[in-house]
DNA sequence: GTGGTCTAGACCACT
DNA sequence: GTGGTCTAGACCACG
């Protein structure tokens, strides 16, 4: 399962998600086109409410990920154009700040933030060849 | 005043008080054995509850950011020891992968992240110079 | 084709059959008397359900816009007499004041939207004669 | 009571709420700083479930109508600045295009119809001075 | 007391 | 069978 939840986390439910949808989609787990499991059956997987996972479509709808077709299902949308990209990259640089701030507190050197940044990012890459 | 707090955002009051105090510190405003003001006195500056400023040292007080001394009051701490240094990195690495996954959906380049982190990081070292 | 249907949308397929139907007709491009697609027909060219199709000239023929003549098949109606006159007119006002109030939420002046208004009438009449 | 709602209706409560703050704040009933109702308070009010005040709520500080603020409550916005002008733009165009047909079909003049709608725009102006 | 989230179970419209 | 909506009742974080 490429999807997985965890109810006891401060991070809402519905919100983890939308993340994930959007890092299988980021991965190439889930390409446009593809369908995605009903409401209810993803519910019953994640064993959470339906409601939650409605939620959970219906933010991703919003911010272009996914399409619903109604009575037929939900499918990862064709072409994900980005509205609002300005707002999005402030909150990126915003959450870029933040960390910059706790690495600090952590001791940690800004060469040393950079390279474990690079380092992340080389991991993901690697990761995602191998779905 | 190297403190301001949006009363409407999502983010909570005392959180973004935490997140002030430990920026400033980061940035060299605030120096070890530098005293707090009273949590009376911020709650009065900020024109907020003065229980949200209580939470929000308590919280520091947790990280060790600050050390809180009866009478006398609260001060920067001396060494900011990070104490739960493997779950922090941890959570840095997390929060670096939700960056490259929204970067993804941005229709963003991974270099044009990479190149943006570096930037973001150039400009916070240049505003830290400053003060 | 005088017709078009996108499943990816809000608004259900068998009501922009219906809306698409009754445009037609507006616009000259159906007259009283033209034959309508069978059923299957065009729910073959739309490459929708026939289900839908049927629900949609369900609802035309309760609104006297098409006639279903058995074994023969269905007809844009003679006079399209409006039955619930009062009805359409009282929902005709409500969405007048629903454009007024979107208006105002989007900052517009009460005279650019009569100017807007104005403007959509001259587009949509000059489409009409282009047919 | 500057809000009411039919369960009936087809039109989903939770939007009947949205639409009616919406022309509240367009007609000067509610004015930038005012307080809103509870989510229970308007609840019980309406004697709808608070769920569904919650999610008007939502969807309206998404529009930027409103501002919430965590355990104080909700207020109307300072400045309703709408983000996807465009968007909203020709969905109002279509809304009115919709109309158009319609009016058509009721066997109404296109002088008419705009004829009506400066009446409506009259009378709503009228309703506004009145408050 | 405020809004936010979640569960449980129900009904509805659409395909 | 699909998603959308609503009710009822509960718990939580925030101020």
């Amino acid at each position: 399962m490429w999807l997985h939840v965890d109810p006891r986390s401060a991070v809402p439910v519905y919100q983890q998600v939308v993340e994930g949808v959007k890092a299988a989609v980021a991965r190439g787990v889930l390409k446009p086109g593809d369908k995605l499991p009903s409401v209810r059956e993803l519910a019953m997987e994640l064993t959470i409410n339906h409601n939650t996972v409605a939620k959970a479509y219906q933010e991703l709808e919003r911010l272009h990920v996914i399409e619903v077709i109604r009575g037929r299902g939900t499918f990862i949308a064709a072409e994900p154009v980005p509205a609002d990209r300005d707002h999005r990259m402030r909150e990126l640089k915003h959450a870029m700040v933040r960390w910059i701030v706790e690495a600090h507190h952590m001791q940690m050197d800004e060469e040393a933030l950079l390279e474990l940044f690079r380092t992340v990012l080389q991991e993901w890459r690697n990761g995602r060849e191998h779905e």
